[in-house]
DNA sequence: GAGGCAGTTTGCGCAAGCGCAAACAAAGGG
DNA sequence: CCCTTTGTTTGCGCTTGCGCAAACTGCCTC
C-alpha cells in the first residue's frame, strides 16, 4: 500500500527533497499506529528502525541503572526519533513511548545506507535534526547549572506550550496528558516541588491546571517568572 | 606547505579514509597554533571554520545572557571540535579556549558541501562525533537530575582522568591545568563545594591536588564515591 | 626578594527544595 | 454506583549545598 506524499510534504525531515524523492523515500516506509501508553522502541533493545511521527506525541524517557527516569525530549508531529543509525549507534538510547495515541511512519536501518546515497538531502536533515537536539540539550545543562527550579519548570512548561499548545478560551493549552511527575522529570526536581509551584502559579492567575493538563493563561507572566523578575 | 598524513592517521576522524582521500582532505586545511588560554573561536561569532584538535586541551564554553560560565566539554588531542557547520548552524553555540597551548587544523566551511561529497567517509565521522556528544550530553542532563552533587563531581574527575589522564608516580593526573571553578562549572556546583569535596577526598586518600592540578591516587575508590557505594 | 595576583581553603549561617506522610480528588472499570 | 487506581495537594522537618567572608598560599613579575 503506496503512502502519498501529501503525508509528508511541508514536514522539515522531508525539506528540500523533489516530489519524486520524497515518494522514493515514502517507498520504503511503513505506517503503523501505536496506542497510548505503549512503547515504540525500548532503550538499549537492538535499533532496528527509525521514525517519524505523523500524528500523536511521543515521550522519549531514558533509566538510570537504579530505576530513575528522566523525559529526554517530546517528539512532535513530523518530526524524526529514534534515529539511532544516524548517530553510529547500534542500540536505542532511550525508551519512546506514545503519550497519545500515534502514527508513526518506520524505516529499517538496512536502506539508511542506500536512502542516504539517493537522497542525500533526506540524511541531511536528519543530521540537522542531531544537530538541533544537542544544542538543546546543551541548553538544557546550562539551564539546569545556573537556574533554579521555579525558572526551570517555568521555562519547561513554556517550551511545551510553545511547541505544542493548543488555544483554548482559557489560554494555551499544553493539547496531551502530562502529569507534574512528567515536569519533574523534565527539570530534575519533585513532583511535589512542581505541585506547590503550580499551585502557586494559579493563585497568581499565569496558569491553570488540573490532573493531566496544564493551561497557561498569562504566558508573559510566565515568562517572568521563567527569566526570575517577576515582582512578587 | 603540505601537512603529511601521518599527522592525522589513527585520528577517528580520518578512520576510514584511504591514503588519497587523507591527502585530500588534508590539502584544504592550515594549522595553526594558539597559546594557552586565547580563543579559537567565540561564541556567537558567525561560524567560518571547522577544526581538528592536533594538539593541547581545548575548553569549551557556553555563556549565559547573565554572564554566568559552563563547560560544555573538554576536546581532547584528535578530535574534531566547532563543527557548526556539520549540525546547520551559522554561529558558533559556544567559545573554544586554547587550557594549554594547542596545534589545531582548520578547514573553512565553504569546502565542506564539496569534502562531504569526495570523502563521504570524513562526512560521517563528523556526524559520528555530533552523534556521540548528543549521548553525552544526554548523560549529563540525566546526571544531573539524578545524582548529588558528590557524585557528580566524583564522575566529573573521573572521566577526565580516564579522557586524559598521564600516569605518575602517585597515581593519574589530569594532565593539564584546571581549576576548581572549572570543575564546578562542568558539574553546576560552585568552587567551594568542590574545594570542600576534594579536601575531603585528600582526607580519605583518594586524591592529591593541588593548585590547578588534580591526581586520582585511588581511582576505584573514587569510583565507588561516584555511584555512592563508599563506606564512608 | 618584595609585592601582587590568581587560585584555594575553611568557617558560618541560611534557604531552597527534597523526603516522607497523609489526605484528597478525579477517572475508569466492573 | 461503588471501588480501585492514578494523580494531586499540602504540611512539616531536615539536609544538601550555596553564599558570603576572610584568611591563606603558590607562583609570577618586576
Amino acid at each position: 500500500m503506496a503512502l502519498d506524499r501529501s503525508l509528508v510534504s511541508g514536514l522539515p525531515a522531508f525539506a528540500g527533497l523533489s516530489g519524486a524523492e520524497a515518494d522514493a523515500v515514502l517507498a520504503l516506509a511503513r505506517s503503523s499506529r501505536f496506542p497510548k501508553d505503549t512503547e515504540v522502541f525500548s532503550q538499549d533493545e537492538e535499533a532496528g528502525q527509525f521514525f517519524l511521527l505523523l500524528s500523536g506525541h511521543i515521550r522519549v524517557v531514558r533509566t538510570t541503572s537504579d530505576g530513575e527516569q528522566v523525559i529526554a525530549r517530546y517528539i512532535n508531529e513530523g518530526e524524526l526519533f529514534g534515529i539511532a543509525i544516524a548517530m553510529g549507534r547500534t542500540t536505542y538510547p532511550a525508551s519512546a513511548v506514545a503519550a497519545v495515541d500515534c502514527v508513526v511512519l518506520s524505516w529499517p536501518n538496512s536502506v539508511w545506507p542506500d536512502l542516504q546515497a539517493r537522497v542525500p538531502a533526506f540524511g541531511a536533515n536528519a543530521y540537522q535534526t542531531i544537530g538541533a537536539r544537542l544544542q538543546d540539550t546543551q541548553s538544557r545543562v546550562m539551564e539546569m547549572s545556573t537556574r533554579q527550579v521555579e525558572q526551570r519548570i517555568a521555562s519547561a512548561v513554556m517550551r511545551l506550550v510553545q511547541q505544542s499548545g493548543r488555544k483554548t478560551q482559557d489560554g494555551v493549552e499544553i493539547d496531551f496528558p502530562i502529569t507534574r511527575q512528567d515536569i519533574a522529570e523534565m527539570t530534575g526536581s519533585t513532583l511535589h516541588t512542581v505541585s506547590r509551584l503550580m499551585s502557586a502559579w494559579e493563585e497568581e492567575g499565569i496558569v491553570r491546571s488540573g490532573r493531566q493538563k496544564v493551561t497557561v493563561t498569562d504566558p508573559h507572566a510566565l515568562m517572568l517568572v521563567a527569566e526570575n523578575r517577576r515582582k512578587k
